[in-house]
DNA sequence: AATTATGCTAACCATCGGTCAATATAATGA
DNA sequence: TCATTATATTGACCGATGGTTAGCATAATT
């Protein structure tokens, strides 16, 4: 058995995969030495522990969406509705090509593990916020009835708009019929989630 | 060390207290033993495992809540959104002298640990269907707009209570003012909220 | 060629949820 | 009353977990 010289991206790469089929909790870090064909003691040689080992996955995966789904064009759009919309459909569709990206990204974000939330807070806080900054500053251009709170108002559409785009990801992931028709059932029924909002559900 | 004939209601009095305070994963079965003057062992052999422990655990704060706060009468109100408002309220209040019981089934109901997900989708599936139909038919005498699908209109409402309610809940935990006042914010921020989706947020 | 820094691993550690074998107490029936 | 059966109770142990240590092998620097 040969020794090897390693850097620190061969073994992101195998520990990206671990990471995405059983989840941060499940992935140990014996599973994770041996996707690397390396030894425990290796990794933590090379980061400090299995958290900062999963920050440095997270990284990349962050880094590799934001380049490969245009996410700062996507800003330029003019309408936040529109852009929401878009934003929606790119990541469907990344998401064929890239499950286990969108997987890893989905357990940080929005099913983060307890043990992980104040690190990702920490490490990410300031990025979310200023992504949130983007979005409020494309949502200022939405026209609101007088008596509603533009801050709430925002507050409830993303709420319920990220409610939405992953259950349907979650729904996709467990079922076969990948196809284009799905897409379409999932915006139109998005879109009537979200016109529900936008002009109220009462009579 | 005198032995002691423990009956289980001991022990599942102690290790609510632990699960309260450290949350299910937190809550080592040393712990749990020690805090209920207990070997490790014994704990094993009244419950076959630290998940069935805290099941039964779950199951008496069920049961307190709906008795103490009144669950049953709740549902005899007549008006959807004047029952989820009185619930509201009630949670709130009953928070204030019982917290301990409050946060244990807001982990198990809305902060759900992933390895027990299935067990508790499995016990108390058909009770949280159940209950959500009994919303449900108060929810059919809320006039909507043609164009609104009743069952989406009642899962964004519930979504977003939900959501709100949880919120607050954890605000007040980490806040010094428990006072009156501060559920009267709650309760106009939340009203503003939902209204929002009521009359809808577009001019 | 000697020294320093880095790559790398086997063996170990405490803690975790959980098991086992053994013993002490209580309940039962003759 | 006494033997038998059932239950209460524990310390010592198990495999797996995340993580550490000590030491050797290789590469880089002087």
């Amino acid at each position: 058995m040969p020794l090897q010289l390693y850097d620190k991206e061969k073994i992101l790469d195998a520990c990206f995969d671990v990471f995405a089929r059983y989840g941060y909790a499940n992935a140990s870090t014996n599973m994770l030495a041996d996707a690397a064909g390396i030894s425990k003691a290796l990794i933590f040689h090379h980061f400090k522990n299995k958290k900062e080992l999963y920050l440095n996955v997270l990284d990349r995966c962050i880094e590799k969406g934001r380049i490969e789904m245009g996410f700062d064009t996507l800003l330029e759009n003019q309408n936040f509705f529109k852009a929401k919309e878009k934003f929606s459909t790119i990541k469907f569709h990344y998401y064929k090509n890239n499950p286990d990206l969108i997987r890893v990204m989905r357990e940080a974000f929005y099913a983060t593990p307890e043990e992980l939330k104040t690190e990702i807070q920490d490490k990410y806080g300031a990025l979310i916020a200023n992504n949130e900054k983007e979005w409020k500053r494309l949502f200022e251009k939405v026209p609101l009835r007088e008596d509603v709170d533009r801050e709430q108002a925002f507050r409830l559409v993303t709420l319920t708009l990220d409610y939405f785009d992953n259950k349907y990801l979650l729904e996709l992931e467990n079922s076969d019929d990948s196809e284009e028709a799905y897409l379409q059932d999932f915006l139109k029924e998005r879109n009537s989630f979200l016109s529900m909002i936008r002009f109220g559900i009462e009579k």
